[in-house]
DNA sequence: AAGAGCTACAACCGCTGCTTC
DNA sequence: TGAAGCAGCGGTTGTAGCTCT
């Protein structure tokens, strides 16, 4: 595939100082995109898909460094029960800071997780000897599509019927074998059965205005009049996460 | 002081979707 | 309409630095 011609092979592992600013004298120059040129306009022994990455990651203006303050944490968690492992769109609101930044911190705090107390563990097991025996690590594929079902049943707009929804419980506790585990599945079905009542595109607009990082434009001109989003000026004022008007069946996360 | 284990981060790989011809 | 190239995304791996024993 493309991403420039490989002579004798891309140069791989840590970039130097001299071919950051290669890249960056490049991007000046040309502007993000066309990155399999690159290496021709620079002489960059370097991959297109290498130097995006690396100006996406490292080199891009108005990066953050450092670790996520406990508010982008939060907003983090939020945003991945909303949307899972879509890091990129996760990263859209958290300005400054990257996918792979967010990929990397959630995948330490899950490997954490995942590593919980004893106590936790020791539930888990409780609840799961109360389960049937499973077949799901028989048929996992099988299963796997068993859930989405359910979880379209779920999302149908429908009451759900206790008989679906017993038998939710029960894959989200073979699935997610720590109450942590649990908690956040559950916050996610919670969320996306309040998604379904609400237009994504306005959620997006109300949640977070990334174009107006001060709160300066017209918060009173937002799309369908639809204003369940975070107060950007509330948070950005005072490090505060609170909702403008919480719509009916906003989920409770924290 | 030294080794083991852990964490955070940078970078690569493979896949997918979009665009162009 | 299909093939090829490009761009982007998510998963995974490697490693430097820190902490703990």
């Amino acid at each position: 595939m493309g991403w420039g011609i490989p002579k004798q092979g891309w140069t791989k592992g840590p970039w130097t100082p001299e071919e950051d600013m290669l890249l960056s004298e490049y991007v000046k120059l040309h502007g993000e995109g066309r990155w399999s040129s690159v290496s021709k306009s620079t002489g960059l022994n370097r991959s297109g898909k290498s130097c995006r990455l690396r100006w996406v990651n490292y080199l891009r203006p108005g990066l953050k460094k450092g670790q996520l303050t406990p508010l982008e944490e939060g907003i983090v968690v939020e945003m991945h029960a909303l949307w899972g492992n879509r890091w990129s769109t996760i990263a859209r609101y958290l300005p400054g800071r990257t996918d792979n930044e967010i990929k990397n911190y959630w995948r330490t705090h899950f490997k954490k997780k995942g590593k919980s107390s004893k106590q936790d563990m020791e539930k888990a097991q409780t609840l799961k000897q109360k389960q049937p025996p499973k077949k799901q690590e028989q048929e996992p594929q099988e299963d796997s599509m068993k859930r989405e079902t359910i979880s379209d049943e779920d999302t149908s707009g429908e009451q759900m019927s206790s008989e679906v929804q017993e038998k939710q419980e029960k894959l989200v506790i073979q699935e997610y074998p720590t109450l942590e585990d649990q908690c956040f599945s559950v916050m996610s079905q919670d969320v996306a059965s309040w998604l379904d009542t609400v237009r994504e595109d306005d959620f997006c607009f109300s949640l977070w205005n990334l174009d107006d990082p001060k709160g300066d434009l017209d918060h009173d001109h937002q799309p369908t009049g639809f204003s369940c989003g975070i107060d950007s000026r509330n948070f950005y004022n005072n490090g505060d996460f609170r909702l403008a008007d919480e719509p009916q069946g906003w989920p409770n996360l924290i």
